[in-house]
DNA sequence: TACCGAAATTTCGGCAACGAAATATCAGCG
DNA sequence: CGCTGATATTTCGTTGCCGAAATTTCGGTA
């Protein structure tokens, strides 16, 4: 593919990961920029999607986490255990506890005993707590679709299904280190510098 | 490798974030699948990482914000200043301090004052920091390959550059909410749920 | 019925990140 | 020269998250 068919990789425009990986490329050459690009650059896009929820959503009286944690339980259609929560939201179980905690506080939600089995605690969307998510969901929306947006539809699903095979490789156990061992690898190093959860501000 | 590049798509195998947005669905269904997994999907290979460097790298007695700042800063030649490795990291500057202050009581790098301009700091990695860095980064990197090598080169070019044109509008300032406002947007609401970084803790 | 390992959730202790304000220094200008 | 606004870094106080351990309940088995 180093064919250049189309226009020369000069004459694109470049964004905050290209000097960042190019940066890196004296200190480790062996590293595949296009590995090194795309995972710096997923890293980054999340973060400032995160960065933009947390503004946008604080106009209704929300945090980031907050508005997640509804997001979340709206999404199950109102109703979810914490385990389930715990789940779709990545989170260890003590922190979950937590946001319900808060959220309840504020009459977003109710936590009641499961009747049918015990260990288990209900958790529901009051209607307060409905309306405030619906309220914050736009502007949260917008945003993906404004970056997302710049892709055709067709590219969009592209990357969407780039992206799948990749993360079914990551559902994957892992093959367990031992192997080929420190030597050989030589794969891209991470380069865990900006990405990691400093990420994604952007510019 | 990986030639099976064409399929059907009933066909193919189904990751998690394909349920995720199958749930999501009947909630909101004008959101776009392809825009909501592919932020999905970023957000979770983003905290995937975060995890695999997290365990990977305390096998040399790091966590993963020391790494990560240790390779930030290795990847500046050994030398920078707080703010530049703020920027890199992407902290706040009160974060960078505590950073630094933890790794060079471990001697893992020294801050001395600038002598050119006294507002500023020299950090500089130590031998026993670039050491310490060194050893972990392969593991780290393994992981990367080991995922994004399910790609082939090319495929990982596109992913690559499809990114970059998502990032170029993230590093636009954004229009300025008000416009076409509240109606339109229908976007795919930010699924939030999983994504949203919670910050690495240690080991 | 009594017991035992597994599962769901909460409690506890500690840590790192953040925002805001403080401190020190620089650069420009009358 | 001394004032003013900007820049670099640190200090302070708060907060959410995490890992580990504790608690309660379930399901199966003798």
């Amino acid at each position: 593919m180093t064919r250049a068919t189309h226009r020369a990789v000069a004459d694109r425009p470049r964004d905050w990961t290209d000097g960042h990986v190019e940066r890196w490329r004296p200190v480790l050459p062996q590293l595949d920029p296009d590995v090194e690009g795309a995972v710096t650059r997923m890293s980054k896009l999340t973060r400032h999607l995160g960065r933009v929820r947390e503004q946008g959503v604080a106009d209704y009286g929300l945090q980031k986490h907050e508005f997640d944690t509804l997001h979340g339980l709206a999404g199950r259609g109102g109703r979810a255990t914490p385990s389930e929560l715990r789940a779709d939201l990545n989170l260890a179980p003590a922190s979950v506890t937590g946001r319900l905690e808060a959220l309840e506080r504020r009459g977003f939600l109710v936590r009641t005993p499961s009747s049918d089995d015990r260990r288990r605690v209900d958790v529901e969307l009051t209607e307060a707590g409905r309306l405030a998510w619906r309220k914050a969901l736009d502007v949260v929306g917008r945003e993906e679709q404004r970056l997302l947006g710049v892709l055709t539809p067709a590219e969009r699903r592209q990357l969407s299904d780039l992206l799948r095979r990749v993360l079914l490789a990551a559902e994957q156990p892992a093959p367990e280190a031992g192997a080929g061992d420190g030597a050989g690898a030589g794969a891209g190093a991470g380069t865990g510098a900006d990405r990691q959860e400093a990420g994604g501000r952007h510019a």
